[in-house]
DNA sequence: CTGAATCCGACTTGATACTG
DNA sequence: CAGTATCAAGTCGGATTCAG
């Protein structure tokens, strides 16, 4: 009964794995515009329309802990916080481009069945 | 103020209109699973470990509603009912591949950091 | 065998107010 | 500006029961 690395480890296949690190409302969307540039709190949030500041920073910390985003904290008054990728985190924001693509090839389908 | 298509729609971004579907705990390792082949409805729990009746009905009737997965009852006894791809399925499918294979070659990390 | 329907608790998310 | 605290609302997910 040979039994593969993926699932001793805990995971059916290697996409439930990612699923533990980008599964979340907005942790996707976090990565995506993390991506073209490391942004500050308040930019993030401008740019992830809707999300609460508690959500916010409690996936931004989510994220932190899987190493895939890291937190500068420049310790001034005005607080100023920045927020990047690390090459993990890289590396996974880049698995999303095709999603992003497809999404926007087929978003007025998408939206009318709902 | 040129707003873009995607706003006009109500997505943030491409990405944002994604997630509508596949945004969920299980749909994409159904999607996943149903890549290699369409299946029966007891394979595909078998597949998908640890889902419950209830979420995989639930989540299947979510995305044939976005006509991504077609759903084929053969109206038997004993019941035999068939899932597969969509066309367009297929293609969202496709964009999980990458975000598959970043989990195969991370799950050691991925397993260490929760 | 393939589901739908219901109940219920646990967990997630959201809105608002507040702090350094 | 960058969060935290609190409470309310919503969703998830299991167990059970039922139907064809």
């Amino acid at each position: 009964m040979a039994e593969s690395r993926t699932q001793q480890l805990g995971f059916i296949c290697g996409l439930d794995a990612a699923l533990r690190v980008v599964g979340g409302k907005w942790k996707p969307l976090i990565l995506h515009f993390l991506y073209s540039e490391s942004k500050r709190y308040g930019e993030l949030k401008r740019c992830v329309t809707g999300v609460s500041d508690k959500m916010l920073s409690q996936q931004l910390k989510d994220l932190e802990s899987h190493g895939v985003v890291s937190r500068t904290d420049h310790n001034e008054i005005p607080p100023r916080v920045d927020y990047a990728l690390t090459p993990l985190g890289r590396s996974l924001a880049e698995t999303l481009v095709p999603l992003c693509e497809w999404g926007e090839q087929h978003q007025e389908m998408i939206a009318s069945s709902v």
